[in-house]
DNA sequence: CTGCACATGTAAACGGTTACATGATTGA
DNA sequence: TCAATCATGTAACCGTTTACATGTGCAG
């Protein structure tokens, strides 16, 4: 059972626990938006879709109070994640703007190539710190993924921020 | 002037030297595609559209040989690639399959979270090999970013090599 | 009673991949 | 003469973002 690209982390999201189209958003937002974003122009629409093809359903009616739609995962929406999580295939490629500019950074002059690395730098500094910031949740958390991927990202920016430093030095003293 | 996304890495080709579609596709095949790749659907389309807002220009026809099309950067094209790259902002999220699965990876019972992570590894190591391939070609430019970026992904690859493995240890000594 | 957060959705426009289609040139 | 590689392109389909549209419930 083939998943959609977006499909996969809503997927993922609702066999967490139960969660509506708002809900799948703001934890999107909490964690798996810097590797993989979701808007709710992708999410309402695909959620109706996850729910035709029998792999989410809708849960209880909400007792009184807002209306919403909560979803939670069926035992073939669990075996369709399953699948593709245990494929080892990846079907999408990474996309790094940073990195593009980066690449073509020597085609400028020496002190704009020197600007576009100390901006990169920036972006990974704010980057750990916004980590950081959500490395409380991560942790409550008892499921192994979500605390293993932060480090995997605060250990990517650290490294990032170094080879920055690294990659300034070089630039500046090549005279 | 606003450049689309895959017409930056267009631009940034054509302005290393004159090329044409074909040869974009083998270049980009060879070095940013570890992070931003480009199909011929978008390369053909994308040269008419950089030609005509003119970024970029046909060069001299060939003499004798294969017929082809070959792009040379105009001045506008040269200032339209600065300004991207002198914009510190981001415009594209990063998206990485990769980490989406090892975000949900807990979810599986404990032998399917290793062998996701064993999967992960696997593909560092190839990505790592991919890379130190196309090393000599890389270092074959003096100019400044291609070189770079490539230390950029060997640093990146040990660093997830080396996660994976301290994950795997986690994963394993927790009975 | 006002503004904010909750909550769900749609439509248009854009971006990107894949499959298909075509044909020339070169080297074995 | 055959296969590989050079070379360019289009059309259909899918995915994604953005902007718009709408309405509720709660706290101050």
């Amino acid at each position: 059972m083939e998943l959609s690209p977006t499909g996969r982390v809503i997927l993922g999201m609702v066999a967490v626990e139960p969660r509506s189209g708002y809900d799948i958003k703001r934890v999107v937002d909490n964690s798996t938006r810097f590797f993989w974003a979701a808007s709710y122009g992708q999410i309402y629409p695909e959620l109706k879709r996850l729910a035709e093809r029998g792999l989410i359903e809708p849960d209880a009616e909400p007792e009184g109070g807002r209306r919403r739609t909560r979803y939670r995962i069926t035992d073939a929406g669990r075996a369709a994640l399953a699948e593709w999580i245990r494929n080892p295939d990846l079907a999408h490629e990474l996309r790094d703007e940073g990195l593009l500019k980066l690449f073509f950074a020597g085609l400028l002059e020496r002190e704009d190539a020197i600007a576009v690395v100390e901006a990169a730098r920036r972006r990974h500094v704010e980057k750990r710190e916004a980590l950081l910031a959500i490395g409380p949740r991560a942790a409550a958390t008892e499921r192994f993924g979500p605390l293993a991927v932060l480090r995997y990202g605060l250990g990517m920016s650290e490294f990032a921020i170094d080879w920055c430093d690294e990659t300034l030095k070089q630039l500046k003293e090549t005279d």
